[in-house]
DNA sequence: CGACTAATGAGAATGATTCTAAATAGATAG
DNA sequence: CTATCTATTTAGAATCATTCTCATTAGTCG
C-alpha cells in the first residue's frame, strides 16, 4: 500500500468518528503514512513542527487515531519512547538486539493461534502485540554493528 | 514454584555473575518473587522502602537482572510503568482492556512458532514478548468493571 | 451575523526513570 | 590487623517523554 493511500485512510477513520479533518491532523496522518517503519511521537512532531503545528496537536491526534484502532501503541525494551504501527493486524515484530532494526513478519496462523490462547483463557480477542528479540541477518556474528 | 525458591534463583543468578548478594539485592529479589504477578519497580521500591532500600538500588537491580535475563521488561498500553515478569519462557501475557487483569497464558507451540518467524527472517530468536489485549472472563458483556 | 463547540498550541506540570556524587562496606595485599 | 582499592548504596537532582492548562482560533449551525 503506497503512503498517500494510508494517509487518507487514517484521515477517513477519523472523518468517520466524527473528527473534524483539519490541517494540523492532515499533517499528522501524512508523515505517519510517509515515515515507512515504526515512528515515535516525537518523530512525527520533528517532522511537521515546520508547519507551525503544535506538540499537544501530534500527541493528541496519535492518541485519537490510537484509540479507534487504526495504529497501534508499542513499546520496545531498546529505547524508551512509544512507537506506533499503522499494521494492527497480529504480527511478528522482530527487534534486532545489536541494531535496533525492526523488522515486520507476518506469519500463516499467528493470529488463528493467539485468537485461541484468548479463548482457552475464557476471554476474548482484541488486539495483539508481538515483539521477538534476537539478531537480525546483518548482525550474526558481529558483536557491534551498525543501524 | 515457590516463592523463595524464585528468590533464591533470582540472588543465585546475580552471584555466578560476580554481583555481591547484599542484604538489598537479597530484599528486591525477594519482593519480586513475592509479587506473583507482574511487579513495577514503584512496587517493588514500596515494599523494600521501610528497610531503608533506596529508589536509586531497587532500579539498578532490576535493571542488572534484566540484563542478566533472569526477568523480563514490558510495557503495558494500560499504565505507563514498566512491568516485570519473572517468567522469561515465550507465552501470552494476556491484558484485559477493561480490568487491566494481566493472566499468562502458556501455549504449545508459541515458542516453536516464534522462533521459526524469526530464522524464516533470517534471524536469531533470543527472546519474545507476547501481549494480547482482549476482554477477560469476568469483564465479558459489562462495560465497566472491578479490578 | 452571533453563539456555541471543536480544535489548536505555547508553555507549565507531571512522573517514571536515570544520573551524580559522596558515603559505606567488603575484599584483598602487605 | 591495617591500608587500600573496588563495589555498592543512596539522597537528591536532573532528564525527558508525555500530559495538562487555558487562552486563542476556527467551524458550524441556528
Amino acid at each position: 500500500m503506497k503512503a498517500d493511500e494510508r494517509a487518507r485512510r487514517l484521515l477517513r477513520e477519523l472523518e468517520h468518528h466524527g473528527y473534524r479533518p483539519t490541517p494540523q491532523r492532515e499533517a499528522v496522518c501524512w508523515a505517519l503514512a510517509q515515515h515507512g517503519g515504526h515512528p515515535t511521537a516525537a518523530e512525527i512532531f520533528e517532522s511537521v513542527k515546520r508547519h507551525g503545528i503544535g506538540q499537544a496537536t501530534v500527541y493528541n491526534t496519535i492518541t485519537t487515531l490510537e484509540k479507534l484502532g487504526v495504529i497501534q501503541a508499542m513499546s520496545l525494551n531498546t529505547d524508551e519512547h512509544t512507537r506506533y504501527d499503522l499494521d494492527t493486524t497480529p504480527h511478528v515484530n522482530f527487534v534486532c538486539s545489536q541494531c535496533s532494526r525492526i523488522i515486520d513478519c507476518h506469519a500463516p496462523h499467528l493470529d488463528l493461534m493467539l485468537a485461541q490462547i484468548a479463548t482457552q483463557a475464557g476471554a476474548t480477542f482484541e488486539a495483539a502485540n508481538v515483539v521477538v528479540y534476537g539478531r537480525c541477518e546483518h548482525c550474526q556474528g558481529s558483536t557491534v554493528s551498525a543501524a
